[in-house]
DNA sequence: CAGCACTCGGGTAATTAGGGGT
DNA sequence: AATGTCCTAATTACCCGAGTGC
């Protein structure tokens, strides 16, 4: 069987990344609602978030500014 | 010469379409009962859609500071 | 013709959105 | 400013059996 494969990004559901992250997937709502996060919406308006920018962002970024 | 191609839109199995929305293939269906998508149904009463279509409705809008 | 994967249809839990309050 | 929790309404996901697609 070949699997039609039309360009589909992987897509994450708001639990998923939640959970990547350990925090309540409102929070995550909140990252959309600000612009911190790419989100896509369905048609019913639930939010799906890139994979690969929410793995971009787990990678953790060096810390350059010397906070600590 | 290239291959004859008679006047046809590229059309997506259910499947297909939910797998690029991260969704159910029944919530795709839903989705056409609700008149969201546009369906075109087989001859045996199976649903089918507009690539263009989907393609429009996921394009995925960067957060460009207006969400809300 | 036979067989398997997929889709259909309906019904019921689980998840999500949105606002408000700590 | 940011996160977690409570609420209600809406949307979505998984259960079944039967039919379609190839």
């Amino acid at each position: 069987m070949t699997t039609r494969t039309p360009d589909a990004e992987p897509l994450l559901t708001p639990a998923e990344v939640a959970t990547m992250f350990r925090v309540d997937p409102k929070t995550v709502t909140r990252w959309a609602k600000a612009g911190k996060l790419t989100s896509i919406r369905t048609l019913g308006g639930h939010r799906r978030y890139r994979e690969a920018e929410v793995r971009a962002l787990l990678k953790g970024v060096p810390n350059m500014g010397g906070d600590l």
